[in-house]
DNA sequence: ATCGTTTATCGTAAATAAACGATATAAGGA
DNA sequence: TCCTTATATCGTTTATTTACGATAAACGAT
């Protein structure tokens, strides 16, 4: 019987884990992007009106950073209503750390 | 009497943190440049010409690279004669371990 | 003194990132 | 329906990154 291949059978390999932690470390090499991963989690979650007053940046670069962050897996946002709530995606987060750890 | 202000006396603020921590990001932000940290990291420390042998790059484009990790305090290189044998500033890559652990 | 080896730096081209204002989109309230 | 609010996207400018070949600098050996 032929094995079927699962994506979740294979274990990342050795690069691509090195391709997922560069794109991690990318998504943080920006103070804004790590001020906002730091607010989320000290607060849980997040309207994105907020983080906006936080940075002293324009409305549309917070939302460049906030597409940087999302693309990379480390926050979610979820619709409510007008707004978009953002919160930490915490299993990225601690694939990540580990992978610190190895280091 | 007036205090005396040593550097060492301030412990860094927030910010300098988030400074910091966003540059060794950013130098670990390139897939060449965590494979020769975990290159290090295996072998202790290696001539740079081995360190160009690993990778499918360039000398001067390699050479780039190493320039990166050490301006971000990640590795250090001693002239041994002709070569330069590199290895791991294992002070700075504590510190980035402990703030990821704090993220 | 010259030659080969090793590494760093220069100059450059192409790609990507960062910032902004302007504009689009979508939801809620009047 | 029209207006306001919240967020994303577009278009643009400027800066930075990545890669390379060519060249320079330092050393050891002949």
């Amino acid at each position: 019987m032929p094995q079927l291949l699962h994506e979740e059978d294979n274990p990342p390999s050795d690069d691509s884990n090195i391709i997922f932690f560069s794109r991690i470390c990318k998504a943080l090499s920006h103070p804004a992007r790590i001020k906002i991963i730091k607010h989320l989690k000290s607060i849980d979650q997040c309207i994105c009106g907020r983080i906006v007053d936080m940075l002293p940046l324009a409305q549309s670069t917070v939302s460049q950073h906030l597409k940087c962050l999302k693309e990379a897996g480390l926050i979610k946002g979820a619709v409510e209503g007008q707004r978009i709530c953002y919160c930490l995606n915490n299993d990225v987060l601690e694939r990540f750390k580990k992978m610190v750890g190895s280091l």
